[in-house]
RNA sequence: CGGGGCAUAGCGCAGCCUGGUAGCGCACCUGUUUUGGGAACAGGGGGUCGCAGGUUCAAAUCCUGCUGCCCCGACCA
């Protein structure tokens, strides 16, 4: 991609609206734009890293054995009054109401709707497990939005819905969503601590909020160090099997949001040299409810002994458009964003340092070309802007890898090649950048 | 929803107290010189001063009402 064709509207002083660093950086960078309080345009380059967080949330469901489809944002109320949350929502829900004076809602989230889908056309216990997800816009009319896209009114969420006969398939199906959280986190480079979570009126163990630490996180969190430093389950996991032994080692030490936060327990469980108490943002949500919403709605399925029982159900959310801006809150320095190389917009910068002449031209195309067919995504900075300019700008927007190419480097048949993150920079020749840029 | 603040060019701001027909920096356009870590000079374009009333010969400025946005708290993926 050429920047001069590009869609990349970087500002070089902070709105003054944005606080926290990730906000003031994704406005800086192009990333977003706002439209009204909480709601948010994505430009090109934010556009790429929210594909790019979804494709891998994507991958792991898939992994992890979870059905894609896609429900709508909009919904009728008829469902909800059916569940008989209509009226407990309250103002957070957008309503609106059709041509035909039809009541509808902007959908703040799915339980209803996939319980509806689910009992028209699932009659049988053979059917199950099943587990249906989607990514889709959501609403959720908050009082005070704030922080960008972390905590705005319209976001995107994946949320899958599992299906089962009974409690005990139920857990293994949320183990397995579980593990999934895990791996999807870890793949963005965030540390991830599953942190147990009030369960509500079910009661029971089954809920966890996925939270990532963070100084400018919402909420208070206390767990053991040792969670921190566990491996996570990797590529090979048979998600067929029970993965209660997978999951019990991130269970079973303390941790816990400042809600279900106990004192006397954290100091009694965990030496004070492993005792974390940090701030926390929650990227992800799962839970078992069992049969909250199945039975109200007569989603039921016949056993193996043809009596028809309410399924158990469970749910699990990530928020792709909370994800981009956590990822930053967790890697970025003074001079901007530091993208992980798996959700980076592109994954080198390649500027040109004096468009215009022949050598530097060439140079800067052949590289594109080759680093391109190599399967790299490379953003080619092709504009008459000056060096420090273009430098400060490719910074901001955080690409992994830099190539600069200038008619310094050239006249010793060489081209500069700089990582982000550490900030190092090597001289060597084309062949040898190609070579290290496409390993 | 309680408390506080802000609204003037794309962004950051001054002007308002003490009314007289709008300004600075960045960004943008033209030209020249430049060019390896946010260039210099010269010229230029862009604003019904959030909206609606009112006071006045005259309102960005004073008065009233409204709207939008931000921050703290309570609430929430």
């Amino acid at each position: 991609m050429r920047l001069s064709r590009y869609f990349l509207p970087t500002l070089k002083e902070t709105p003054r609206e944005a606080e926290i660093v990730s906000h003031r950086l994704m406005l800086r960078a192009g990333m977003i734009r706002q439209e009204a309080a909480g709601i948010y345009a994505w430009l090109p380059l934010g556009k790429r890293v929210l594909d790019k967080i979804c494709q891998i949330v994507r991958e792991e469901q898939n992994r992890a054995g979870a059905i894609e489809f896609l429900m709508p944002t909009l919904q009728p109320a008829d469902l909800w009054i059916e569940s008989g949350r209509y009226d407990d929502y309250g103002q957070e829900m957008l309503r609106v109401e059709d041509r035909h004076g039809r009541p509808m809602l902007y959908g703040p989230t799915n339980e209803e709707m996939i319980t509806s889908i689910f009992r028209s056309s699932v009659r049988s216990y053979k059917d199950l497990p099943l587990n249906l997800y989607h990514i889709q816009w959501k609403m959720r009319d908050e009082v005070r939005p704030r922080f960008g896209t972390m905590r705005s009114r319209e976001f995107l969420m994946k949320d899958a819905y599992s299906f089962d006969i009974d409690k005990d398939a139920a857990r293994r199906a949320y183990y397995r969503m579980f593990v999934a959280y895990l791996r999807t986190f870890e793949r963005m480079g965030l540390k991830s601590v599953p942190m147990q979570a009030d369960s509500g009126p079910i009661g029971g163990d089954l809920s966890h909020e996925f939270i990532i630490l963070a100084d400018t996180g919402e909420s208070a969190v206390f767990c053991d160090k040792a969670l921190l430093d566990l491996p996570v389950p990797g590529e090979d996991t048979d998600f067929t099997g029970d993965l209660a032994d997978l999951v019990a080692p991130f269970t079973s030490g303390y941790a816990a949001t400042e809600e279900m936060h106990k004192e006397e327990t954290f100091l009694a469980q965990v030496p004070e040299e492993r005792r974390v108490s940090a701030r926390g943002i929650e990227v992800g949500h799962i839970f078992y409810f069992g049969t909250k919403y199945s039975a109200p709605m007569n989603a039921v399925v016949a056993g193996p002994d043809g009596q028809d029982v309410p399924v158990h159900m469970g749910s699990y959310g990530i928020g792709p458009t909370r994800l981009a801006p956590a990822i930053i809150e967790a890697s970025h320095d003074e001079n901007g964003i530091i993208w992980p190389e798996s959700v980076a917009p592109f994954h080198i910068g390649l500027i040109n340092m004096r468009p215009g002449d022949e050598a530097c031209d060439a140079a800067v195309a052949d590289l594109e070309a080759k680093l391109e067919a190599a399967g790299r995504e490379v953003l080619v900075d092709d504009t008459d802007t000056r060096g420090g300019a273009k430098f400060a700008q490719m910074d901001l927007i955080g690409l992994p890898k830099q190539v600069i190419v200038g008619p310094k480097g050239l006249a010793s048949g060489e081209v500069e090649v700089k990582d982000r993150k550490t900030g190092e920079r090597t001289m060597m020749t084309p062949e040898a950048a190609i070579n290290a840029l496409t390993d």
